[in-house]
Order: structure tokens, then sequence, then C-alpha cells
DNA sequence: ATAGGGTTAG
């Protein structure tokens, strides 16, 4: 049955030219052709060719029509289908390779290793590829290198190393193409020192110095510094080995050395290349983006065009993401036009670093508006854009764009759900937190950092301490963030002991603080009224940790002195402290003097905030209160009129409480709430209460939140 | 006649 009758042989060779070329309105002419004189079907060479070739160009209903029409299709026809499904790389296509590979086996052809190499390259599904696999090794096709490296291939590009590199061991012949696969797959999970023990085994192995395959992909494992020296020694080899001359070499050199931290050899190595290439301005560009600079990246993308290259989808990626970094939004909004005119509108990379973009600026409906304009959003934009909600504080509109995302069925990720997570803490909101945790399990999410660190810090800051603390002991690894957030969660809600406590206990675990643990610790020790041990953790910063403390941490000090009545030498604090603490210092102090009635020196409080020009009204507010109770008028006025001359004035309190999935919202003055009666009535019976109590003076922050209220 | 690997990005 293989043969070509000797009167075909002219015909078979233009096919295969036509094929070769992937051209589909001539080979669509010459199958015409073919058809009119007779040939189409004279024999199985022909036919299978004809379907090759409507399959290599992606017209895959054509090629199924042809194929139907041959009378005894060989593995070959069948073969020529499932790779244009491959080549197709659509989502629905695995469906669709799994089919054509039963449906042989049915009309009892059996499949080669062609067969199975199309099969494993096509799609991503590992379920999909472990049945295929079994039946590979049932027919006796494993033992192919082709077969080999293709399977291995598909459990690298879903991220199952350990899969692959089994496939990989088991393989009985390997060949540069698997080590090249497999090489990459470690990189891509940046697993350096694995690839570069296989690139080593290469040299042994394969006695070979391998190809511009096996160096691009170990070259693009090395995204580190450590691994500097490294790199250069393999960008010696390629050079030695002639490899320069493959752009694709040279581009990951280029890349390997902006993320191994040397912008200079990187510029050096993209100034020396031959022929750049798109790929090659990219990864400059994104490469001077990553390491932060900014002008640079954009001075180069503005060269891009005078040397006659024109940007990339890659390109605008880093250049917004620049612009994101530097808050640059009129370049950045500059680019986006750029963008629009070049056609990538619809492209959802791009498309995500412009909703970044417009969110980290604070352009938040313009973000949206970028958002709307795909009309499939993948869940990477999904999280971005729900993510930039959340950023910008407005977290019901994070809600709300998440409830519909469940409703047009996406499944989320863990960047997803650690967001929503986050504009439930924001919000306090128990439930709606309570209901997401639950999806993380349907789903299947677990207790990872991103997850695991957005759920306790919901519970914590929801005041559920007790789940909070269930969630943060299930977690297998914790980062600084989760105990931070777990530290701070307790001393939230008062319980600055158990706050101290995990601190010592993350100590002992080895975990390194940050100047956000230090905020939390002496937060509670403020809370628990412990000045020694405030003074201690304030000097293990930086004996213990090198870390200098921030004007928050000197707030927090000042706040545990005169808390615990030390006023003087809280003043003395504030006055040798070596930072530009600004004015929030003055003003925890005078707060204090105001409530401890230590007036002259909260007079004194005062006139180092009136003198530095302060904005917050609370500070003309206390200072005219102490001034009131010095019995100095003058004083009085005179403040009063310093608030008004500075436009200083008072942005209205708010706050709210969700009670039975209603959210309840008052703001300072207003009348709205239904229950407002009986809620005054309740302020009134708590505030005499407290009055009742012997030794309970109300600080003045409680006064005045009382006179507010009723 | 049919097959496998690499470089830039959210």
């Amino acid at each position: 049955m293989p043969w070509l009758p000797p009167q075909s042989r002219p015909f078979f060779s233009e096919l295969v030219e036509l094929i070769q070329k992937r051209n589909l309105p001539k080979g669509k002419a010459f199958h015409g052709r073919l058809i009119r004189n007779g040939q189409a079907s004279s024999c199985l060479y022909i036919a299978n060719c004809i379907v090759n070739l409507y399959a290599k160009c992606g017209d895959l209903v054509k090629a199924r029509i042809v194929f139907d029409r041959i009378p005894c299709r060989d593995v070959v026809s069948w073969n020529c289908l499932i790779n244009g499904c491959s080549q197709l790389g659509s989502s629905s296509s695995l469906g669709v390779v799994m089919e054509l590979l039963k449906g042989m086996m049915v009309e009892n052809v059996l499949p080669n290793a062609h067969t199975f190499a199309g099969v494993f390259s096509g799609g991503l599904d590992v379920t999909g590829g472990r049945q295929a696999q079994a039946v590979a090794f049932k027919i006796g096709c494993f033992g192919d290198v082709f077969v080999g490296s293709s399977l291995l291939n598909l459990y690298c590009k879903s991220s199952i190393v350990s899969d692959a590199r089994k496939v990989f061991d088991e393989m009985s012949e390997r060949n540069l193409v698997s080590f090249a696969a497999m090489i990459s797959g470690y990189a891509s999970q940046r697993l350096a020192k694995e690839a570069l023990d296989l690139f080593g085994l290469v040299r042994i192995e394969e006695d070979e110095s391998g190809n511009e395959f096996i160096f691009t992909s170990v070259l693009s494992g090395l995204t580190v510094p450590e691994l500097l020296d490294t790199g250069k020694q393999i960008h010696c080899l390629a050079l030695k080995y002639g490899l320069l001359c493959f752009s694709a070499v040279g581009n990951a050199i280029v890349t390997m050395y902006s993320k191994c931290g040397s912008s200079d050899n990187a510029l050096q190595m993209f100034t020396l290349f031959d022929d750049k290439n798109s790929i090659t301005w990219s990864a400059m560009v994104t490469g001077l983006a990553q390491s932060g600079d900014f002008e640079k990246a954009l001075k180069l993308f503005s060269s891009m065009h005078f040397a006659g290259i024109s940007p990339s989808e890659f390109t605008f990626v880093g250049v917004i993401n620049a612009c994101s970094d530097l808050s640059a939004i009129e370049e950045g909004k500059q680019i986006h036009g750029y963008s629009l005119k070049l056609g990538f509108e619809s492209q959802m990379y791009v498309m995500t670093a412009l909703v970044d973009m417009y969110a980290k600026c604070s352009s938040i409906s313009d973000a949206r508006k970028g958002f709307d304009y795909l009309l499939e959003p993948d869940i990477v934009l999904w999280t971005s854009m729900i993510g930039g909600y959340v950023t910008n504080g407005d977290n019901e509109a994070a809600l709300n764009l998440y409830c519909r995302m469940q409703m047009e069925g996406i499944m989320p990720n863990e960047l997803t759900m650690a967001s929503v997570l986050k504009a439930c803490s924001s919000l306090a909101a128990l439930e709606q937190g309570k209901q997401i945790h639950g999806r993380t399990i349907k789903y299947g999410l677990g207790l990872e950092i991103p997850v695991g660190s957005a759920l306790s810090t919901m519970y914590a800051k929801c005041g559920s301490l007790e789940d909070g603390n269930k969630v943060f002991r299930r977690m297998v690894t914790k980062d600084i963030i989760s105990w931070n957030a777990m530290i701070s969660g307790l001393s939230h809600n008062g319980h600055g002991n158990e706050a101290l406590q995990l601190f010592e206990e993350m100590l002992y675990e080895g975990t390194k603080p940050d100047y956000i643990t230090f905020v939390n610790v002496l937060s509670a020790c403020s809370h628990m009224g412990l000045v020694d041990r405030g003074w201690s953790y304030f000097n293990m910063m930086f004996d213990k940790f090198g870390l200098v403390p921030k004007v928050e941490h000197y707030a927090c000090m000042v706040d545990i002195l005169s808390r615990a009545g030390k006023l003087k030498e809280a003043k003395e604090f504030i006055e040798s402290a070596t930072i530009d603490h600004g004015m929030c210092l003055w003003r925890i102090l005078l707060s204090a003097c105001r409530n401890y009635r230590d007036f002259e020196l909260g007079a004194y409080a005062g006139e180092k905030l009136m003198e530095l020009g302060s904005q917050e009204s609370s500070a003309y507010v206390l200072l005219s209160s102490v001034y009131a109770s010095l019995g100095r008028k003058e004083d009085v006025e005179r403040v009063r009129r310093l608030m008004k001359l500075r436009g200083v004035s008072k942005e209205p309190g708010c706050s709210w409480i969700e009670l039975k999935s209603r959210v309840h919202v008052f703001v300072v003055g207003d009348e709205l709430h239904p229950q407002i009666g009986d809620i005054r009535a309740e302020i009134r019976r708590l505030w005499k209460h407290i009055m009742d109590e012997e030794d309970c003076l109300p600080t003045f922050e409680l006064a005045s939140a009382y006179s507010f209220a009723v």
C-alpha cells in the first residue's frame, strides 16, 4: 500500500513543497487540480499528504473532510490529523487528540511512536497525558526517544518536574533533546542546581559540549545574584563552542546577567550583539526595568524605534512595569497609546500590565476601563483587577468583582483568594471571609503562604483570634508576613502577652524579624504598659538585627512611655531622637499630656506642633483644650485662629460594622441609622457606667467621642 | 508522507 506510482511523483514533490511553506491558498488550488485530474485519491501517499497539508495549515475542518473520504486510512493518516490538532494548542484540542487516539484504536489501526510524540506535544492536560502514557507503554512505544522527550516535556510544562525526571531516568535512550527538555523543566521551576547538574552530565554522558538548546535552557535557570559566576562560566563556554551566533543563546545571556544583578554585563552583551531581534530588545528593556533602572529602560524603549525594531507584547509588558514602579502615569499613558497603535489592545499580558499600572498610579477607573475592554479576561487579569481595587482601598468593588467572576465560572488561584481575603480583612467582613475560606478548601488551595497568611490575618482582623491561630498553626511553611499577621492580630485584640510570646517563639524558630514585626511587638508592649520590655525590644532592633528604628518605632516608644505616665522621659526621648521624626511624636505626647492633665508639658508639645505647621485637626483641638484647662483664653483663641488660617479641617469620622449580613455605617453627626435613638440610649448607659466606676477616668478621646455621639 | 527540545512577559 505505501507505494507511490510513477505518474504521481511530480504532484507529490509539489505537495511537499506547499506543506513546508504552509501555503494554504496555493495548497487549496492544487488540491482542486488533483481532484479534477483524478490524482487526489489515486494512492494513500497523496491522500495523506493532502490531510497533512490542511492539518499543518491549521484548517482542521478541511483536513478532517479529506481524511474521512480516505477508504482505508493508515497510521500516517491518523498521525497527520493528530499532529495538526496538537499544533493548534487550544485548550479544547487535547480532548480532540484523545478522541482521535481512541478512534484509531477502534478502527484497529495501531498507534506508533510518531502518534505518541504528537499526542504528548499537544496539550497541557496531565490526566490525558497519563492515560496516553499507559497506552504507549502497553503498545511498546515507550522506549522511543521522541516519545520519551515529548512526554517528559509535557510533565515539565505542567510543572510536575518529579514525574518528568522519572520518565527521563527510565528512558532507555537519551539525546540532547531529552536533556534540553529536562534542563528547561528544572530552569522554569527555578531549580538551578538540578539544571546545572544535568548540564554537567550532558558532557559526560553524551560526550558532547551540548548545543544551543542546552545552553539556552540552562541559562534561563540562572536568575539569582549568587549564580552570576556560574553564568559567566557558561557564557565563556558558549563562546568557546561557537554558540553565540545563535541569537537565542545571546538573548538568554542578556537575561541571565540582568537577573543575576549585573546590568553592566547585560548592557555590554547587548551592545556587542550582532543582530539584535525583538526578543533581545525586550529582554534588555525588561532587565533594566526589573533592576530598578526605570529611566534607562524607558530610554532604551524609545531608541528601539530608531533601530527599526518594533516593540512586541513582551517589550510593552516590560516597559509598562517600569512605569508602574515609577508611578509614571504620563509616560504610561503614552505607551498605552503606542501599544494601541500597534494593535496590542487585546493582548492579555499587555492589558494585565496596564491594569496594574493604572491601579498602582491610583487611576482605578482607567484600570477598570482596560479590564472591561477584554471580553474573556483570564484568571491573572481578573486577579489584577481585584487586587487593584484592594490596593486602592475599594474593598467592596473588589468583592463585587470577585462575585461576578464566580458567576462566570472562572476558577480563582491563590493570589485571587489572597486578595479577596485581604478585602474581607479591611472590611472586617467575617461572614464573607468564612465563605471564601470554604472556597479555598473546595478548590484544594491548601494553606500555602499567600492563602494561609491572608486567612489568618482575616480571622485575626475580624476578631476571630482562635480561628486565626488555628489556620496559623496548620501552615507548614510560614514566612515573616505570616508571623507578623498573627502577632499583630493578637496585639490588636488585646492579647499583648500572647503576642509577645509568639514573637519569642518566632525568634526561637530562627525567623528574622523585620520592621513591621517590631511595630507590632512595641505596640503590644504599649497596650500592656511594659516600659522595660519596650526599651529592650527597641534596642534589640539594631543591636541584634541591624534594623535602624524608623519613625513608627519611635512613635511606639513615645506611646509606651507616655501611656505609662513617664511624660518627661518621653519628651527627652523625642528631643534626643536622631531621625527626622516630623510631628507625629509630639502629637502622641500632647494627647498623653491631656489625659494625664500635665498641661504645661502639653502646651510645650502643642507649640512644637504649631511651629512645625501641623495639618492635623486633632493637634489644634487638643492644644486649645490644654490652654482652656490652664485658663489661658487668649491662647485658646490664637490656636483656633491658626487652625482657620492654615485651613485645617476635620475629616468626619466614619465607622461600620457587619451584623447578620447587613453593614451598618455611622458618620459623625449623621442621624441616618433607623435605630439611632436606641443606640444613643445605650451609649448614655455605658457612659454612666464608666463614670460610676471608681478610678475610671475617661480619656480625652473617649470623652470627645461621647460628646459627638450624643 | 507523519514526530520531540530553547531565549523575552502579566
